[in-house]
Formats: structure tokens, sequence, C-alpha cells
DNA sequence: AATGAATGAGAATTCATTCAT
DNA sequence: CATGAATGAATTCTCATTCAT
């Protein structure tokens, strides 16, 4: 039914996107979906396998194991999330700028991909020991991208100098975190504005919160 | 809420029908012990059971199952929370004392009971149908408590008419959990003095960014 | 709440109803209802205490499990009723008055104890273990009865003696039997006269069925 | 009686899709097997699973859970006597033959399958819910091919008109039980002949008993 | 004698994972 | 490579029975 529903090349692009890795995005996709639906948990492997219109064994052949999938979609999305941020930031100009691509890209991602942000931010932390063993490094590559542009503000005199460049990037995270989590949590009929607009926001109250003291 | 209802003795007076109540919460704090080191899903009932020093059985005398279980520490020990806080805001004089109030509390409820925080933080979106169903309503009476300490800073003309009192709450809520998050993830060894460091941080970054824009 | 609704003497009769004999009645009583209501398997001990008045733990004063609350059931009610069979057939004057006397019995018994019926047609069978070690003996006796009145028959010319009594005997109860199961399952509306006509042209068939033949 | 229903190779023919349906028989074989030996409620899962040389899961794979196992058999086997039995009925040339038919089909059954018989007269009756639910439908429909049978005699002036069909095939039934559950419960050692001369008798005595009073 | 809270053995069922085809 | 039937370990929950009060 699913299974033939994409005769030709998934994407076109690399090249190295041979059959096999075909079949990788596509249960991941199909996890992502079923995931966000139903929680890690309560996600049977079968569930994906139908999702993804594959037998379930042939999970197996592209994951070691349940987790295993989990894991490879925080690796697989959130380092190529990682890689678009650290290119945006670097080509923003300032150190306001670079806070809003901040907030903008990890909000925005909502929007695009509403299944992976539910992913992220509620399935990242249902299995303490995936969090603890797989998904702490990203998150902790992730929180010191924010920290290293905090820590440029201090450098250009714009960032008080005495707020702690990871206590500031963790709460950044934390609030855009907790937004995206109401409103995935929320009404889903409520607009995207709502959330463009609470982005607006929260870079406002953060470039206002965190900077210099003057006096 | 149920704290202070046998304002005397624990054990002594009486001696009949106080039992029960104690050997609920005495599953209640095993339960918390025991999900915040391996989680919900992979706590088993029986070692509930064990850490609280009764048969297996027993849990279903107080509680309907595994579920109602992790629904009860959120439901009692929030309220209890809930009410405190809404007591120490209320006495708080000014918008700051206040907003300080709210930070203290969240991040200083870590310090004394680093279990019940972790199950608040990491086990309380593990089941996204405990999260929907039973943890929401709690979870938005929080955010309102903190939300209408916003209304009243703009009611006072402290903070700015512009931004929505709930994004802040949402805001703030998150960059605490954050930061807790990343405490309790963290190393365990780091001192209590971090956490009230970064409070105190986050107390001026959010005063500082909702501050009226003086233009 | 239903303690001390039987302030006096339970039935006045006899006289050596001491009070646990009454509690033993009362939990038989409680089991014959709650038995025919749910089958044996399904009930629980706590429903028949409940059903009795009484606290869970006073069945076991009583009765050494729950096995023995069923057996008890068989082996009072059962003696009794044979009792009063094994009499009202003695003074039956003719062949066909006994077996009529067996027949309207052995129907006549759900009118008025239709919870006992059931209990016998249906739970009978539920535990293979009770109905062979425990029901098999006073079922035996039942057989023996009903063939004993077969033989006196055969003696008196009137039924066919090439008929094995023992065959005879079961075949009626099994005639018996079907019909009140029948009767018990089908439309509890159905009027209990239907029970009467069909009791009697059972007598009428068995009667004509048996009798010698005459060639 | 579903012995020779493939009259060709076991496994052979076709090697696909037979398998399933091979194990689904296994299953039910096993089960009448053990259910007969100790009673449906006596019967863990796992020794059908061990008699039938499957896992315990699989099962479920076949039924939804123990109780549709118990159900199948009657649904199975029943459905499959019941076509026999309309043919035979179909095919008997008079109403004493067709009579006939139905004792020595429903003692006959015995010899072949004692514990199926088992399982029907004792296992039938072991959870109210089973023979309220889906037994009762399939008894009645075998009760009613016995009545139109009785109807078909007093048409032909053979049976007494003022006899109830369904009174008389409820009664046959209900002695052909009778006969059956004696002899399963009865001496596993008592020889056959025992029941083919009941069955003998039995016929006799219905024949002369349902015979039209003549004067 | 009576109670009913507590017990814990036991059972049905699920579902991640395997492996013969 | 892919399949999906089969596996069986693992887990929740039930409920007959006990026993301190």
């Amino acid at each position: 039914m699913s299974k033939n529903e994409r005769p030709f090349s998934e994407d076109a692009a690399g090249g190295k996107g041979r059959k096999s890795t075909d079949k990788r995005e596509r249960i991941l996709r199909a996890a992502i979906k079923v995931f966000a639906r139903k929680g890690f948990y309560d996600t049977r492997v079968s569930e994906i396998a139908k999702a993804a219109g594959v037998a379930d064994g042939t999970i197996y052949l592209y994951f070691e194991n349940k987790d295993a999938v989990l894991i490879s979609i925080f690796e697989d999305r959130i380092t190529k999330l990682l890689g678009v941020l650290r290119k945006e930031i670097d080509d923003a100009p300032s150190f306001e700028e670079k806070l809003r691509v901040v907030v903008e890209r990890q909000l925005g991602l909502l929007e695009g991909q509403r299944d992976l942000a539910e992913v992220v931010t509620v399935n990242l932390r249902q299995s303490s020991k995936l969090l603890k063993q797989y998904a702490a490094p990203l998150f902790t590559e992730y929180l010191e991208l924010i920290a290293s542009v905090v820590v440029l503000g201090q450098r250009e005199g714009i960032v008080d100098p005495e707020l702690s460049p990871r206590v500031v990037a963790t709460a950044l995270w934390g609030a855009l975190d907790g937004i995206a989590l109401t409103w995935a949590l929320g009404d889903k009929a409520s607009r995207p504005e709502a959330l463009r607009r609470a982005a607006s926001q929260m870079a406002s109250v953060f470039l206002d919160g965190v900077r210099a003291r003057r006096a």
C-alpha cells in the first residue's frame, strides 16, 4: 500500500541515497510520526513498521532495536539541525541577530515539523536511560552552541559579563522548549502566528534581560 | 494540603484508621524515589512495593494501577506546592519580590527534594496520555499563577504591557525547568550553590527582560 | 449495614440453630444467590461475604475455603432434598405416582428456589474436580433413588424388564435437567406454568416410553 | 469428524497458507484434550500451548484470549456436527430412523472423541457468560433440529400432537447428555457397548413415549 | 468470634526480537 | 534483502487466604 509510493529517488540530493538509505529514512520518518502521536513507550515496533510500509523484521535490518530508532532520530535530525543552526549563526552579523536565529530556529522547527518537535520536547524525556546516555551529549552540544553566542555577546560588551553563558543558554533553551511544549499540548488549532509572536517576545525579553547593566 | 491535616504526632494518637494514610504516603514516597532513579516505564510495580516495604498487592489497595501512582504524585505534591506558592506570592510585597519567590521556589524545590524534582521534570513527560490528561490541568494552574504575577507587574507599570503574560509565564517556567533538568541530569556532585546562583541570575534576566520599554 | 438486620432468631425452628449456625446458613444462602448470578469462578469470596453481611475472613471460620462453600451447598441442600424425595416416593402409592413425584419435585425445585436450581444445573459442572470428587457421590445417590423406582416398576410388571434402570434413571434426570437448564437460560419472563406443562408431558412420555412392551 | 476432512496429504500440496490452519487446529485439539482432563478454569494457557507444541504467545495469534479457545471449540465442532446431523436426518427415510440418527449421533460422538464429549457436556457449562452468550445460539439450533424431527413425526401422525416439540427435543437432548455425562465421569473402563446399549434403549423409550395416544 | 488490611503466589497477556523461508 | 509467523521472557494485576487487632 504505502510500499511503492515513492517510485523514484528519495530526494535525489546527495547521491549516497541508495535504496537501503531510503528505507532507513522511511522508517525514521514513520517513527517520528508515530512517536509523536503515541509516545515512545506506547508505540509498538509493528506500528512503526506498518507506518513505514515495511515488515516488522525489516526494522531490525536498519536498527539494532527499538531504542536505537529513537536514538537515531536524535542523532540524525538534531545533528542536521545543529549544522544548519551553526551556519546561520555564523552568517548572522550581530549578537542580536544570532540570538534571534536561535529563537526563531528552535521555534520555527515546530511549524515545519511538528511531529519531530513533539518527539524532541516530549519523547526526549521518556527514557531516563536514553536521555542520559544518548541525548545528553547532543543536548549539551546544542546548549554550548547557544552559550557561545552569549559569550560572543559578552565579548562585544552587549551582554552582562556577570551572567553565566551556560545558565543563560539553558534558560533560553528551556523557555523555548516550554513554549513549544504548551503549544504542542495546547489547542492544535491555534495558529502558527501565536508561535511567531511568542518567539519575537522571547527574543526581546532575553535581549533586554541579558543586556549589560548600565550603571 | 494533606500535609498539615494531622498537626500532631505522626502515629501516636488514635492508632486507628491512620495506618492506611501512612501507607499511601509511604508508597508515594517510595515511588518518587524509584521513578526518579529509573524512570516511570523502567520501574516495576514490585520495585515500588519493595522500596515502600509493602507487598505488591498492597499498592493496589491504595491506587488503581501503576499510572495512578504517578498521577497521585502530581496531584498530591503539586497541589501542595501550589498552595505554598500562592501564599508566599501573596505575602511578597512587590512585583520583584513575587517574581523572585517563583524563581526561588521552583528551583528551591530541587534542593530539598531532588527526587521529586526529577520526577516532575522528567517523568512528567513520560506518558503523553498522563501528561495530557492529568498533569496538564495542574500545569496550567501553575502557569496561570505565574501569569497573574506578570499581570500584576503590568498593572504596576513595571512590566511591558505588550508582553503576553502567558508567554512570559511559560518562558519563565521553561527556563527554570531547563535549569533544573540540566542540574538533575548533570554532575550530581555540583554544589547546590550553583542552583542558587542560577536562580539569582534568572530572576535578574527576567526582571530586566520584561521591564517596560522606556522610550 | 446488613449486619443487624435480623435481630432475632433466624426462623426459631430447630433449636440447634445457634448464632454460629445462623451465620453459616447466611453465608450459604448468600453464596447460592451469588453463584447463581455469576457462576462459581466469577464469584469473589468478598462478594459472598458482602452478600452475607459478614467480613471476608468470617467465611473462613465456617468453611475451609471457597471450594468448600460450593461443596457444602450440595451436601446440605441436596442431602435435604434427597430426604424429602425419599419420603415422598415412599408415600406415593403406585409406580406412576412415584415417577410423577420425581418429575415434579426435580422441576418444582426450580420454582421455589431458582437460584439453587441454577447452582445445581450449571455450577455443578463448573469444576471437574468438585464434580468428580464431591458431587458425584450425591449425584449417584440421586440416580439410584430414581433407579429404585424403575426397579419397582419392573417388579410390578409395568416397566419393560429389558430396560436398564440406571440408564432410565440417568435419562430421566438428564431430560429434567435439560428442561431446567433451558428454562433457566431462557427468557426468565416465561411463566412457571410452562415448567409445569413440561413436567407433565415428561412424565407421560417416560411413563409410556418405559412401559412393558406388550406383544 | 474433522479427521478426514483433508483426504490427501497432510502437509504436502501447497505448503503455503496451510500452516496457520494447521496450527489453529493443533491448538484446538490440544485444548480439547486439556480442557477435558482438567476443566476450563483449571487449565493454564501455557498447558494448552505445551500440549499443542507451540509457544504461549502463539495461542494469541489464533485466538483473542483463553475464552475464545473454548468458544471456538464449540463453534467449530458443533457447527460441523450440525452439518453432518442435518444431512443424515435428511437422508433417513422415516421418523423412527431420524430419531435413531439423533440418538446415535449424539452418543456416537462420544466413542470417537471422548474428550470432545467431556468438553461439550461439562465445560459447556463452566462459564455462565460463555454459555449464555456464545453456546446458547448453537445449542438452540441443535434443539430446533431435533424439534423439527418431532414436528415431522407429528405430521406423520406418529407423534402425539399434544406434545411440545421443543420440550421433547430438550428432554431427548438432556437424556442423551446425561447418559454421556455419567459415562464420561464414570469408570472410563466401561466398554463402549454400554453406550450403544444405552443409545438403543433411549431410542426405544422415546419412540414409545412420544407415540400418539391411541384410544 | 469477627474483622478487613495485607499478603504474595499465580496467570493471562503483550510485544520486542528472531530466523526460516 | 525482506518477510512476518513464532517465540517466550517479562509484567501487571487479581484474589483466595491469613492473622494481628
